[in-house]
DNA sequence: CTTTACTCTGTACTTTGGTACGGAGTTATA
DNA sequence: TATAACTCCGTACCAAAGTACAGAGTAAAG
């Protein structure tokens, strides 16, 4: 552990390695994100873990989770037999939201593709047809000549 | 059409009957995604198509679109040969967007999991090991008794 | 005919995830 | 040493998508 060798950041450089804003830091810091940093003569130090939190933040919020989500994440910090089952019921509701996410998206692309497929692209060469009528219908709308199907 | 035998809705109808609330459909007319209705004796009256437009506007939300979207969505009126192309273009935009998501998702769903067996869970009954350095380390860190790989 | 339930307008407030700004102090570069 | 570049703090602001409220008018039921 050669933690007396690691040259420490200022909040910029570690915005700027981070790819975020400084204020964005401050606003992480504020929220409990980032734990408090030592300071010398007043200006925050940051060190490598503080990059590392960061980077896992930015990656938790990419799969569309938010900041309070991330926050939950950290607290997880170590799995040691005492934390096993805190640990463990966490994720299992992440890995069910998950899935439900998953799922639901899923769902979109279906319809979207189809959407796409019928209404957006192939199909209606001359053929107008609403895309209001389109959801309503099942998007059975446009490739069916014969639509009107109620 | 007959749309004279129609029986106009109050506010506080098509509210309950699309499920929102009444401020909201106020706040979707101010927003332009609501047709300016007509009045008698000052209260707005709604017709079918209102209602059906705020499902409509409601399910592409579910779909992960925005109001914006929304708004766009509805201005495509028609997908005819000249709308063609733009509902296109908006399609595909969206169907790369939800496919990159659930990518990611999957990816983490299979680190969770990971993460739930190697660490959460049956093993690592004396051993501690971060969640952020089984993020950094591609979760080899709790299975692996001889990890730091790097 | 009164009372309750609804509607009207306009403004203000909410949450999430930041951005921007003003005025001061500090540190690094020329 | 001067000057630019950085940092400090607190506060205010932004967009999205509503929600709440005050004070007024209207409609429907008993």
């Amino acid at each position: 552990m050669e933690q007396k060798l690691q040259e420490l950041m200022t909040i910029g450089g570690l915005a700027k390695e981070a790819g975020v804003g400084v204020e964005t830091v401050r606003f992480y810091q504020r929220k409990g994100l980032l734990r408090i940093p030592d300071r010398t003569s007043g200006f925050r130090k940051y060190s490598e873990l503080d990059l590392r939190q960061i980077r896992f933040i930015k990656r938790i919020q990419e799969l569309g989770f938010t900041l309070k989500d991330a926050e939950s994440l950290l607290e997880i910090t170590f799995c040691s037999p005492k934390t096993r089952p805190l640990l463990e019921k966490v994720c299992n509701e992440k890995i069910v939201e998950i899935e439900k996410k998953i799922a639901d998206l899923n769902g979109m692309l279906v319809e979207l593709r189809q959407f796409h497929q019928s209404c957006g692209c192939e199909a209606s060469n001359t053929l107008q047809c609403s895309l209001l009528e389109c959801f309503e219908n099942d998007w059975e709308c446009c490739e069916n000549p014969n639509r009107r199907k109620k």
